[in-house]
DNA sequence: ATATCATATAGGCATTTTCATATATGCAAC
DNA sequence: GTTGCATATATGAAAATGCCTATATGATAT
């Protein structure tokens, strides 16, 4: 799945492995992340595919760049799995509700910590996604040579952490009320 | 993570690998999944660990069961995770954005048709989620012989579920939407 | 009769992901 | 002066995950 990520933002432009680990941490971070050394691995496999092609650029005061530029059969990949039916959901991975269900092997107080915690985590990134501008969008698409569509979309996947992060809070305020009144009961 | 699922359902009774892929399917699918030989894996691990012990169970008419069972090293282990504050986001990968993100690579009507695939999807988990009575609930809970305290942070992770479908289908509906304005604008 | 399904365990392989580490440069901080 | 940071690339080891296959039994379906 990396695999897209790169080949899709390699279609915007020649980028490096650390270009494409920044614009990732920045843009896709919300839905989609990698480690520094799994990108230049996938990059790798990638130019072994064929997929895109690599150059060395020599730079002065800074360490050497390796830019890969995606080529007509990688496009034509990345077109293909955009196509490509999406017939199942991406199954989700949540620690906090997996604890949550196991819960009752440990104290309330506890659990209302770690949910406490959690919601001024999921705060900061509400408040990330909402102090992102159209200003702000409009910038990373001049840099990335985005075309106007682009941004419908692009501003789709912030609309999806925005409704994410306030689901999020909202649950978390219900469940964090829910238990605090069964401790009260308890008394 | 997978090994903290497994501790903790087997902190309410001794369980085999099978009885596990299905309670999992069953109970924390949404938010926690594993494949059958990776729970098989996993119980070795444990096993060796010295976190969990097992025995063989004949049965006529049916193969062997290999039943495993948490030690008192197992349950504190699974306490101490309980009890460890979790000061992090679970990172989430989610194809369909993904997907979205670069769509501007292709046709909206491909965008638009893979979206209403997904709502019809995540409509049906969110029917499932609704259709799921506090009966069902109450049943489950005898059956690991769970405490009262169980239902509560059961129903919490329930209730998440409903949240993030309801969530996910309005984005999906706000997103098809614009998607289909902007295509008749276009005209 | 034959095929498939549910039960039950497990090995093998490849991929994906994470974590730690190594190298190299130049700049800023202390 | 030396420590740390940003830039830049990369390897190695380990863990986690996913997919396929093999084995065995009895029941059910066609």
């Amino acid at each position: 799945m990396l695999k897209y990520a790169l080949l899709g933002f390699l279609n915007y432009r020649p980028l490096t492995g650390y270009d494409l680990k920044r614009i990732i941490d920045t843009s896709t971070r919300h839905f989609w992340h990698a480690d520094l050394s799994q990108i230049y691995k996938t990059l790798k496999m990638l130019e072994t595919s064929g997929l895109i092609m690599s150059s060395i650029e020599a730079q002065d005061e800074r360490p050497d760049r390796r830019v890969y530029t995606i080529t007509d059969a990688g496009r034509a990949d990345l077109k293909s799995w955009l196509d490509a039916p999406l017939l199942e959901m991406t199954p989700l991975k949540e620690v906090l509700l997996l604890k949550v269900f196991f819960s009752a092997g440990t104290s309330p107080e506890s659990v209302l910590a770690q949910l406490r915690q959690q919601r001024s985590l999921h705060q900061q990134a509400l408040a990330h996604f909402q102090g992102q501008t159209p200003a702000d969008i409009e910038h990373n698409a001049q840099q990335m040579g985005a075309q106007p569509l682009d941004a419908l979309y692009w501003d789709a996947t912030r609309r999806a952490g925005i409704l994410y992060e306030e689901m999020y809070i909202r649950w978390l305020d219900e469940t964090i009320i829910r238990i605090s009144q069964q401790r009260t009961e308890r008394e």
